[in-house]
DNA sequence: CAGTGGTCTAGACCACAGT
DNA sequence: CTGTGGTCTAGACCACTGC
């Protein structure tokens, strides 16, 4: 039937399999390490590495001498993926279209502090630009990039480039966090995205770290219903 | 400095330092296993263990003959956690009330197929009810569960019990899909969230299925800006 | 063909938590 | 103390792939 599926990818189905499906339920104790050792025919490494692995993804708890179980779902966990918006339009069939409203450099104030952990009065800039979909503008982008951080973005125009493929060749990799939060469009952002004051939108605000320190704060506004995002159940291992 | 790590951690956290600081580029080839046995002074298998995790989690891509390569970044995975909507109030240090506003049996409609997958005219169980934090709405949940897939939900009142609680222990474990976009309240929302026709209101559409069943779709809404959801970057690994 | 990673073994020692 | 999982070793064979 399956196609010779290594020992411990076995294993770890077999699990699995009687715990999604419900035969082994929240609290069940599976066998011990080496009660698959004989079942299995195998040794305690390949055991152990299956059991590992379906404790790193959160299906079973491990404890020491008293044994493996299968743990209570807890938290949701949801994978969510966000793409380039380039790429987004594009899955859409809508052309692209990118645009600079405004670029500023600036010292930082203390309500900056808010959306990105620099002192105050370190240099950034500031972006605004709209992403189109056909002649719709489909999302309003607003950014700060720290200079202390990526000093390079002060020689970078963005009037091409938006600044999020920018950022991507350019930083590293990262940390990030993400809020996720509806709002009604105020005068400035309805009149950019061309709605009607008071649209409810949606908002995605993302911070970006390298290294500890503060790389980019972007606020991406959504008009209207026109944007979801999906998620996906994550399946962790496989 | 270090807390004696295991061996095989260390090696991750290494290569994923120097991947993550940027001092490993993309496409930058990483020792092979046997000069890092060298490095590290232990076993392949534990040197195999760090990059087969590093692998797994995306950072790093294995071929053989060739050797291990950083891997360009690629679709930004945030992971988002949905906790239950008590536990999210009682986190907020208010207080948690939950109120069933009505109970349905009735068969599925054509409308119902696109919220849940079920055929025309097979039973359902619909329910709308409120959660508050304090004296306030703070979410509108409108669920319907598939009685075909869990014909128990039909005994249920689900007076005191929310439905999210009650289907966590009952139903095993299943794979889901969220969506999530802004709307503005129109009026029967408005009403029963307290909040003026037109706010704009975050709404999370999750499906669930169990074993290819449909289980049940339900669509909470959050009113206003009073709800955020904050996904953290996946650090995988660790 | 040769070198890489993928997998596996049959041991071992240790830390830790119940008894 | 005992039994569990956590980690590690020093080998081994195989599959794949690039030369």
């Amino acid at each position: 039937m399956d196609a010779e599926l290594p020992i411990h990818q076995r294993i770890l189905a077999d699990i699995r399999g009687r715990i999604v499906s419900g035969a082994w339920p929240p609290g069940h104790r599976i066998p011990f390490e080496h009660e698959l050792t004989r079942e299995y025919q195998c040794s305690r490494m390949t055991v152990n590495k299956a059991l590992s692995q379906l404790a790193k993804s959160g299906l079973i708890e491990r404890r020491r001498k008293s044994g493996s179980f299968v743990k209570r779902p807890q938290s949701q966990a949801a994978i969510l993926e966000i793409h380039d918006i380039g790429t987004e339009v594009r899955a859409l069939r809508l052309p692209y279209r990118y645009e600079l409203v405004q670029r500023l450099v600036r010292a930082a104030t203390r309500a900056d502090r808010e959306r990105i952990a620099v002192t105050v009065g370190s240099p950034l800039v500031e972006l605004t630009c709209l992403h189109f979909a056909g002649v719709d503008p489909f999302c309003l982008e607003e950014r700060l990039i720290s200079l202390a951080t990526v000093p390079e973005a002060e020689a970078e125009g963005f009037g091409k480039t938006a600044p999020s493929a920018w950022l991507l060749g350019k930083v590293p990799w990262s940390a990030a966090e993400h809020a996720i939060r509806a709002i009604a469009a105020e005068a400035r952002v309805a009149k950019l995205l061309d709605v009607p004051n008071g649209t409810a939108c949606l908002v995605i605000e993302r911070r970006t770290w390298t290294d500890g320190k503060p790389v980019t704060h972007v606020r991406l506004t959504y008009p209207g219903d026109s944007h979801r995002l999906v998620a996906r159940f994550a399946p962790s291992d496989g």
